[in-house]
DNA sequence: CATCGTATGTGTACGCCGTAAGTAGAACAC
DNA sequence: GTGTTCTACTTACGGCGTACACATACGATG
């Protein structure tokens, strides 16, 4: 008989990311994961503190994926690679927004930080004061957040994909257009195009830089 | 002994939705909530057909709270008023969009959707086509969304109650600002000068107009 | 080699959760 | 009266996170 591996912290964060990526965030059960290492839950407590843990580190493990944008780029386009980078590397696992909205992960390692750090150091670049920074960075961050949250099974998400389109179309069902002409119009226009998160995203994006580089403009008359 | 009055699906959502703003999203239990209610939990299943059902109907009520703007106001002005409606009425009730993001609720009357219609009727007003008018909603839903849910306990947000500045000051000093420099000159800004989580989002709000103004513009050449 | 402490995995149990199923009692129509 | 319907309650099932006690295996030490 081969004698199994033994586990490890790796193997365990490993085997989380796997199967909430396959299975969602509530797949995720401390029994369920044990099973697909082949051990017993209770196992899993030698090398993790407990399922927040748990979460943390998967947080963790894909924030260090997020590339950094080079410094060496004019500061709009850093701000734009570095918010498109986040967009990528979480839609890649979309089980981690939804773990830091709803708190139940909270990474505060440096290494989870530092692609936030590039950012808010490209608005500073672009002149920001520190409030500006702040409120240009809540903004980015929010808007990278909520598009993630929403193409997930948001209410008025492009839920492409699983449930998605049976979804789009029970809305349209349930729907009457003349209380809703213009919503129901978009959402004709989706089913019959279909939808696209990503590009959705990226011309979100850019109309929000547009914005800051407009307000940026004002703080040094150059 | 006062014959207490017969429970009904109006006083299940009343109470629901108070137990949920004091306790928040997962303090929300049926059998919390029929305790509350001086009930067995199972009694609720004659009023609401389960807890999604229960989820459902007081996103409908925080929906149906949001104020619809003036339809004669400039179309830019039409947006913001929606969606900072959207935002107000949320954040008094901070279990929903939190209960729309994780895909526990999924209200679809007409009554829930309005907000949405008006704003997407602006947007056509605004000149935009069916997809520009989509990703412009998309735009304005991601950033009021991710606006609230950062400002609730997400990773960089402003939790100004609860376990808020214990938070916020407990990623202080976890973080090494060697590594942070940028990062953790915001939070020290922050921890100095407090967070107002509807100001910042009013200004991401207008950042945000401003670029789909200028996107505007360049539709009709006027 | 034997021994022993530590690290790792297991079994059981507790108090939660949503809810299916069955039942008891009251209100009402006839 | 009898029957129907509606509401609330009781019990129970399978799942959850995890505390606690226990077994076993391994590496260092004698």
């Amino acid at each position: 008989m081969t004698r199994r591996e033994p586990l490890n912290r790796e193997r365990v964060l490993d085997a989380a990311l796997e199967l909430a990526d396959r299975e969602g965030l509530e797949g995720l059960s401390m029994r369920r994961l044990a099973k697909s290492l082949g051990v017993e839950a209770m196992s899993l407590y030698n090398h993790v503190s407990n399922k927040a843990d748990i979460l943390d580190g998967i947080a963790e493990r894909v924030f260090s994926q997020v590339e950094r944008p080079d410094p060496a780029l004019p500061w709009q386009e850093q701000v734009r690679a570095a918010a498109l980078a986040m967009y990528q590397a979480f839609s890649r696992h979309p089980v981690v927004p939804l773990a830091l909205a709803t708190d139940q992960s909270n990474p505060t390692s440096a290494r989870a930080l530092e692609p936030i750090d590039g950012l808010v150091g490209a608005l500073f670049e672009a002149g920001f004061d520190d409030l500006g920074a702040w409120r240009a960075l809540g903004a980015v961050n929010s808007l990278v957040m909520g598009s993630l949250l929403l193409s997930t099974g948001g209410f008025t998400g492009g839920q492409q994909q699983h449930a998605g389109a049976a979804n789009v179309s029970a809305y349209i069902r349930e729907m009457d257009p003349d209380r809703l002409p213009h919503f129901s119009r978009l959402l004709r226009m989706t089913r019959e195009q279909g939808v696209r998160p990503a590009a959705d995203f990226e011309h979100a994006l850019d109309m929000l830089i547009s914005g800051l580089v407009a307000e940026a403009a004002t703080l040094r008359p150059a």
